[in-house]
DNA sequence: GTCAGACTGTGAGCCGGAACACCGCCTGGT
DNA sequence: ACCAGGCGGTGTTCCGGCTCACAGTCTGAC
């Protein structure tokens, strides 16, 4: 059911089961197939999401078009919530990296939840402290590392939430292609790929088709700071 | 009197007279001098601080002693939150860039006015989210602006925060040297004393010490997207 | 007043990574 | 089965910005 993927979302935590419950009921169910867009930089919109199956991007497109990759979010993550606590328009384009399913709910449906359960109100604030703190790591790795690092690091990130352990490393099906992933560390598609091309030949890792075998996971690491 | 200033703190926002009289009754004052060291990255502390006076720079260090300012808070602003919401060591060395004054608030206190009063969580939320946008913002300056543009766009924030408009120009006492704008932008101090120089000989401002006067707003502006 | 140390200004060289220019492969559509 | 377009791989060139190396200036401590 919904609720077994909703209950581990940090949204929900801190509710007990017919809160759970409740709040699910409120929400709306969305489905979209790989490549569609939710909902674009600039849009109105106050909706907060939680993926429930699938990932998405969160992307931002520069004046003369290029683009930059904020995150990569799957199951249980949320996005969609600055709109709703700092108004404005939304400040990133959301596109589905595989089909999706999510569930969203509405500004003042929130605001109702918000009013009278403060463990709602603990679990938004120390999700938008989390994501804080990541945002901030993101900058100083641009400024202190160069793209191999980067590039290990989104790796390292990447399979410590969609990575699956196997006998011959930990499978990452990140779904991403190379150059989503040179938008995510933000550098150039040809310079991720000479960065990956190095590592495998180095044995920490296999390449596959939209997914890695990360097979030295501690000398990425140490790449990676 | 203090509340003067933290009426206008977005922490405050919403709140009536007589709640906001409290809450900062609940507060303690810190008085710091410049230089000195509030806390370092990785130091335990749950105390959530308002700045009411002067001026503080939060910064990380690198693996090898390098330097890179997150932001710099004046008047009205707060910092210390992460450690709040999201349990963990502080995520930032924050330091006094003039002496400054403040007042700061327990973890265990904030606790209790959370749960009564939503007003407080909203503004929390708020607070979070416009800095998680602001952070977004960085990213992407980082990835698509070069030095110059990332300098005029910082001059031109610190002028929004910290500037005074007189006829013949913005004047922006930032108090930071060359080597600490350099830090906040994430670039040399050479490079930025160049590009400042540069701004300089077009006419766009006047330097003067740990100060700039802004001249041609309008071509920074143009110059920072 | 003077001396030390921190801050600002500027040139020269070098290097990481972007841009460009290809090629081959694979995948999915008809 | 075929073809086209997207994706992955790689060498070459070129430029922004970091590093290094100084010189000049300002500030505050004694």
């Amino acid at each position: 059911m919904i609720t077994d993927v909703l209950r581990q979302a940090p949204l929900f935590g801190g509710l007990d089961d017919e809160a759970a419950e409740a709040l699910t009921a409120s929400m709306a169910e969305t489905k979209v197939r790989r490549g569609d867009v939710l909902f674009h930089e600039g849009d109105e919109g106050d909706r907060l999401y939680v993926v429930t199956d699938g990932k998405v991007k969160l992307g931002r497109t520069s004046a003369d078009g290029r683009e930059n990759l904020l995150a990569i979010l799957g199951p249980g993550q949320m996005f969609g919530e600055l709109s709703l606590f700092d108004p404005g328009p939304r400040s990133a384009t959301v596109t589905a990296v595989t089909d999706c399913t999510m569930q969203s709910l509405s500004h003042d449906e929130l605001g109702r939840w918000l009013d009278g359960r403060p463990e709602v109100a603990r679990g938004l604030l120390s999700q938008l402290a989390a994501r804080l703190r990541k945002a901030n790591d993101v900058v100083a790795d641009l400024v202190f590392s160069d793209v191999p690092g980067r590039v290990a690091k989104a790796l390292l990130d990447l399979s410590s939430r969609f990575g699956r352990v196997a006998d011959d490393g930990v499978h990452v099906h990140h779904d991403l292609t190379q150059e989503e992933l040179a938008q995510l560390v933000g550098a150039s598609r040809e310079t991720v790929n000479k960065a990956l091309a190095d590592f495998a030949s180095r044995g920490w890792l296999r390449l596959e088709a939209r997914s890695v075998v990360l097979m030295d996971v501690e000398r990425l690491k140490r790449r990676a700071r």
